[in-house]
DNA sequence: TTATAATGTCAACACTGTTTACAAAAAAAT
DNA sequence: ATTTTTTTGTAAACAGTGTTGACATTATAA
């Protein structure tokens, strides 16, 4: 939008912004400096300090900026889906290309969270949130699930969260499996959606639901 | 075992390992500066470099350490169990328990593990690991899994890793769930065992395995 | 045109990580 | 026991950082 692009630098704040996720993504977090971003941009050490009260509040921005990416991605990716199921599957892919296409901001972003108030950093982290809870209710709504949208969104929320940390640091190796957003994505919702025992367990009591019991 | 309590200091490099995770547990990360650790054990500037090469070291070290205290509370934990989902379940709620007491020796250990090489941080990272592979195979052994315990692993780590950052980050706040690693932890487990979809599906095809399609 | 607010410069402060040359103390070698 | 060597810590300095305050400049509004 954009509506200013007068004044000293034209637009600087963007532009901070834009260098700093450019900076953070080559060289990570510790290679982040202000100074060195308004040296980058041709002006004063002092100059950011119009824009962002801290270090802190320019990262905090950054990772609002990134939330809302995440929850733009998640819907483009299930932008066809029709089903619950489907978009509970390409939701979860879309999290997954986010996490390994931006992982230093990905990190920042649930890194930082919590320290910094910043209230437009938890509304945009809560959309994001609020979107997977979507794709949930419908599966409820569908009948498709054994559970309460909340329940199976604990446990969606962290299989896709910590596939997402797993690929970024080179914990998949050890799964043995390719670190392709595509290919974890299918895997883990397979996995999440049919369960991982061999016979189906009633969630509520932990004994075998009698309607699988082998022969 | 601290075979040194000579020397100048008497044991310099232990001490600096100790007050760094106590500054970082109560003032984050960036809080954390080698000068303020000398400051407090009474040393110069200077002093940590001859322990530790760098100030990544030092954090490379400290995420090590992290890493062994990760895999004994999990021992721990599950010292009594006998079927692997027992053990499962109770490792998974050792991770927890770890990650809700040192959230930021957590965050440090999973945010800094590819950046530097450190071969003794991926020694003790995998050998975490592969304390969780342990569990899987003993319940493929039992006959419990519908998967290899390479599948089951990824999702297993995944959700409960995911968890774990969701505890600490204050997501499950948005789950409706209390962030006591014993809730969170059964909650986990019960929907990972069992999947999150009403009619257990095939893992193989994704069609509704006959066994238990409804009346 | 003038007043006002927004934006950027400049110079400084306190702090950090890190290196270098040096001193003291402990360990090892003689 | 004395000398040599290695380990450990000191002292002083360098470059770089976040941050602040007084000032200049420019765009906006009166």
């Amino acid at each position: 939008m954009s509506t200013r692009k007068d004044y000293h630098h034209g637009d600087l704040r963007d532009a901070l912004l834009l260098a700093a996720e450019k900076q953070l993504s080559e060289e990570g977090p510790a290679g982040l400096s202000l100074r060195k971003l308004g040296r980058d941009l041709g002006v004063t050490p002092g100059a950011p300090y119009r824009h962002f009260e801290d270090k802190d509040a320019l990262l905090a921005a950054l990772a609002t900026i990134g939330f809302q990416r995440l929850r733009a991605t998640m819907l483009k990716e299930q932008k066809e889906c029709v089903t619950g199921e489907e978009r509970l599957r390409s939701g979860g892919i879309g999290y997954l290309k986010f996490a390994w296409k931006h992982p230093e901001l990905f990190r920042l972003m649930f890194g930082w969270m919590p320290a910094r108030e910043a209230p437009e950093l938890h509304e945009s982290g809560d959309a994001a949130f609020a979107l997977l809870v979507d794709m949930l209710r419908q599966c409820e709504r569908e009948g498709l699930l054994r559970q309460t949208a909340l329940d199976a969104g604990l446990l969606a929320w962290s299989a896709v969260h910590g596939a997402a940390f797993l690929m970024i640091d080179g914990g998949l190796k050890l799964c043995g499996t390719e670190p392709d957003p595509e290919i974890v994505g299918d895997r883990v919702h397979r996995s999440l959606w049919s369960g991982i025992a061999r016979h189906p367990v009633s969630v509520e009591t932990g004994k075998e639901s009698p309607a699988s019991a082998p022969a």
